[in-house]
DNA sequence: GTTCTATATTGAGAATTTATTGAGAATAGA
DNA sequence: TCTATTCTCAATAAATTCTCAATATAGAAC
């Protein structure tokens, strides 16, 4: 789990990213929030915490331009006890849930640890290998982030590779899994579909997603 | 964040109260107006979900009485399909957004989010994406904050998609969403009512906000 | 190295899916 | 009831994707 937290104060920053660590946490640290969108747009985090009043770029501002660009990361921010009415500004421009300092280390915890299990059960199904990642909803394909469009059959023979990860899976296998029932044996659309796969995917031809085993099937590369 | 469900078909009721938890909600039921009332009343809840049709005291009582004692707690109401007309005396009565029966889990959710999300400003919910945003109450879309008008069927098309964003979302789902239930699943509306949403919202085709995958469905375009 | 077999690649036609259009039917509002 | 808007339906057009088959390449067996 990857926590970011934005905080301007450097002795509340250090406080946090202890009480985070030493409850198990991967934790990254920006003091300023233009360093805080940037990372939060970045990199994929389980759980924002952001401090409202920020230098160069306000907490607000923050969460509705990462919220404007989809990032759906759940975001905790914190108040000031006087300044009740952030925290209805931070809920309206995305926030999830506030907190006013100073608080108990055991209340961020215990909001944390609500916040990070509320979001994976709202997340979109993902399967995940290495650099390829297939959402099953969007029905998109990612490598290294990267999306890209499949058409309605790659997208089939891809999914079942990735259903079956390290698995060496038969092309009667894929055959059966993609066709409804009379399929025709004989015939060669897996090895082209497999052919564009590999073209879409991977043009330069340096990733090699899927590997061939000959006289068995294909198989998602097990190194990447 | 803490709902209060007010509904007396007590199946609908544990469904609720398992898809709510599942998400993350606490939840507390009621399944007659006046023990409603009375919970409303006792504590503070994020989001209160009202059935219109109760025993003992009906979900437009609650909500007025509700509402008299400067309950703010935002409030949708659950109203069946054949009863239009509860829409608008719910919202008259006090109520912030409404769903009729039956619904789909996703959409419930979206609504419940969006209502929490605005709990404390006076705004009305508002389902964002990108440029897209649409108003569930006044049932206004816009897109760069320049207001549109559609139809009600083109609405509906354009609510679905919008609570399901990111998601392929197939012409079936579609149909079964917006025609209650004798639909033919031959007919070519959806096409129709896609083509007239795009030449509204995107006369030129430079914005393309919703995405063919063909052979799947449709899709709100994720780059916006 | 030769031969055999499995897989890769390619392109074009076929098949399917979606887009577009217009007109008549239905519906809601005045 | 009349009018204006919206929905539905069907025909046609357009676009994409799938399939097939021919050919090329690579790996294994001998």
């Amino acid at each position: 789990m990857r926590i970011l937290i934005a905080e301007d104060d450097s002795r509340l920053l250090t406080q946090l990213d202890a009480l985070l660590r030493q409850n198990g946490y991967s934790v990254d640290l920006a003091d300023n929030g233009e360093h805080a969108l940037f990372l939060i747009k970045e990199y994929k985090y389980d759980l924002a915490i952001i401090d409202i009043g920020m230098p160069k770029l306000d907490g607000f501002e923050v969460i509705r331009q990462a919220r404007k660009e989809n990032i759906a990361c759940p975001i905790l921010i914190l108040t000031a006890r006087d300044r009740w009415q952030e925290k209805v500004e931070g809920l309206d421009a995305g926030a999830d849930d506030y907190l006013t300092k100073p608080f108990h280390n055991e209340e961020l915890l215990a909001r944390a640890k609500a916040l990070i299990r509320r979001a994976s059960g709202q997340a979109n199904p993902t399967i995940q290998f290495g650099p390829l990642s297939l959402n099953t909803v969007s029905e998109e394909l990612c490598v290294n982030d990267k999306p890209f469009d499949l058409t309605a059959y790659e997208y089939k023979v891809m999914e079942y590779l990735m259903m079956n990860p390290q698995k060496v899976v038969s092309k009667t296998e894929l055959t059966e899994h993609i066709y409804d029932q009379d399929f025709d044996l004989d015939s060669n659309v897996i090895e082209v579909f497999i052919g564009r796969l590999r073209k879409k995917l991977d043009p330069d031809g340096s990733l090699k997603p899927i590997e061939t085993l000959r006289g068995r099937g294909y198989r998602i590369n097990r190194s990447l």
